[in-house]
DNA sequence: TTTCAGCATGCAAGCGCTTACATTAGCGTT
DNA sequence: AACGCTAATGTAAGCGCTTGCATGCTGAAA
């Protein structure tokens, strides 16, 4: 298997002004501001463009012009599909504008998505995709000293000093939580993710607590596990909780994967849900709705939220009109993991 | 810090240089080759880097040093996790050494596919991780001819002329149907992705074919229906092949998406999996497990994957050595979708 | 015919970095 | 003390592109 065979070389700029006997500034115009160039003229270079195969190089082009058409995005994992789709649809819109997209997941650890964070800029991105809030103040001042826009997503705070896309995580959980109470449920168990550096998981915690408080349920009702992020973690976190001696009658999760997790483990445990133990989750993922029983949990518009990020990306990278948070509407998929409490309790 | 007010800018070699009184050379080779120089006045420099915050500009590093740190990747699609978690463990295993990854998704689609690699080239990238073989000639040969090692991935074919990493889809296949076979089955249904630009499912259907041959069994015992990707494609083939006079005692099918649609139109359908009709899928994505019956499936060692062939495209960027093709081993999951034919049939 | 906009094109100076080559200093030899 | 040798550093030429400015051409007005 031969590799590297350095008898062809890549054509650029230079060769093909030649070969189209202009100027390299002609054919740069040809390539960026067509009309600048007369007809006659463009059609040469363009055939002479596709005789050699050129294509620009990106770096010197970036280079050159000071802007590199790249946006970045950190997420904590690609492994599963509560970014995956949101992203896709971002990553779809930013090409459709032939921008782009650099992807790095951080495994939800702080440090390394600061890391990453540093790493995208000095790739160039003109622009980050970032989810939550929560990071390390030093972070946002490296991206305000290097005037690189950075748009929030997939949280929507009212009185969030950054711009931020998405969804209200403690008035959606809240709702979810309303209506289980609704249901008859009075002591809950909450399976949250981490909640040290993600916010996402605090506001939905919060929105619990307050529905609880809403209805005038005590706090001690509430039986909460933090765990990390898993089908596995979230079937022990279950566990850990239905052991307790007064059990919750409903296991409320912090997103569908813990969810899934829950109910797996209510199944091993000889659980009926919703009969014996009702459980809630929050993402709405495709398992949501493939699981058996189908998940109740609370809607996000992920491929919404990913395109409309794109394109408030790139009006701030545009800078031209200061652009505002938006907050998405999110619903609650009622399906069959939530029924009133067992009679008994 | 004491600026002599260069407002905001960011900070360059030449001001590192400047700060620490040497030359642009000298904060080079600080910084790419540390043993070049003698400790003191690397110290120096060092300091300056720290001060001033300097982060090396990629794109300038590209163009001058002529290579860029830099893979792409083409996937199919972001949306699942057939790909998602290979990918991870692939950027993982390329982050650890410094390099970044270019990720971006054709949708299945061939023309689509061929554009983004050659984005993915003109944004520099010194390699290219492919998934499946498939692809016009002209796309190898561009790759060629600027000489990107690209390796193809999730497949992996003996007589292959590119290198490629994955497992013999084929071979895979041909063992599950086998197993299929083996339970009584006769009549077999099977689910196909697009196989037009798809050599993984063309594959696939030859393994089940093989394995009917070798088991005395007529093509006319096989009722193939090809469909695009997902979830509902895949319940919509499902109940096509059923509906046929006398229909199939089992379904197997190409990925498990498919399946897993295929497993819920049954459950609509009023049958029972495996008692009425048996199922199978190929892949063993999360959901396999989780699914209600588990889906009996194959399992590919995504993450391994991607690890490895982080690995051996580094290797043929070093273009030390040639790189050979590598085989990872499927296992048959056997859980709970496949069973005997029902006794009338 | 001369003049001069106005437009198309060319010229050349960078963008921030790497690196081949030149230069210098420091050392041990003879 | 003169010599070469080596290791550390500096010099400067690009990498492939964009873009401000200079140039030269055209045709219409005078």
């Amino acid at each position: 298997m031969s590799t590297t065979d350095r008898s062809q070389q890549v054509p650029t700029l230079a060769d093909v002004a030649r070969h189209a006997g202009v100027s390299t500034a002609t054919v740069s115009r040809c390539l960026n501001s067509p009309d600048m160039v007369v007809a006659p003229t463009r059609e040469r270079v363009m055939t002479a463009v596709r005789e050699l195969g050129y294509s620009p190089n990106f770096n010197a082009q970036s280079l050159a012009a000071k802007r590199t058409n790249t946006v970045g995005a950190v997420i904590p994992t690609m492994e599963n599909s509560i970014f995956a789709q949101g992203l896709q649809a971002f990553q779809e819109e930013l090409q459709r504008h032939g921008i782009t997209l650099l992807v790095s997941s951080s495994s939800y650890q702080e440090d390394l998505e600061a890391e990453q964070i540093r790493t995208l800029i000095a790739r160039g991105a003109d622009a980050l995709l970032l989810i939550g809030h929560h990071r390390a103040q030093d972070v946002f001042d490296f991206l305000d000293k290097r005037s690189v826009p950075a748009l929030v997503s997939w949280a929507f705070t009212p009185d969030a000093e950054r711009v931020c896309i998405g969804f209200n995580n403690a008035e959606a959980m809240r709702g979810l939580a309303q209506l289980v109470i609704g249901k008859g449920h009075r002591r809950i168990g909450f399976i949250s993710a981490d909640m040290a550096s993600n916010d996402r998981a605090r506001e939905r915690l919060r929105g619990v607590k307050d529905a609880m408080a809403d209805a005038g349920i005590g706090p001690e009702n509430l039986t909460l596990v933090e765990t990390s992020y898993g089908f596995e973690t979230g079937g022990d976190a279950f566990r850990a909780i239905m052991s307790a001696e007064t059990p919750p009658t409903v296991v409320m999760c912090g997103n569908d994967v813990l969810a899934i997790g829950a109910l797996r483990a209510a199944k091993e445990m000889g659980l009926r849900t919703p009969t014996d133990i009702s459980i809630t989750g929050f993402d709405d993922i495709e398992l949501a709705m493939l699981a058996e029983p189908a998940l109740t949990t609370v809607h996000v518009p992920h491929s919404e939220m990913g395109r409309r990020a794109a394109r408030m990306l790139m009006q701030m990278v545009q800078g031209d009109e200061p652009v505002s948070s938006l907050e998405l509407p999110t619903d609650i998929m009622v399906r069959q993991t939530l029924g009133p409490p067992r009679q008994q309790d």
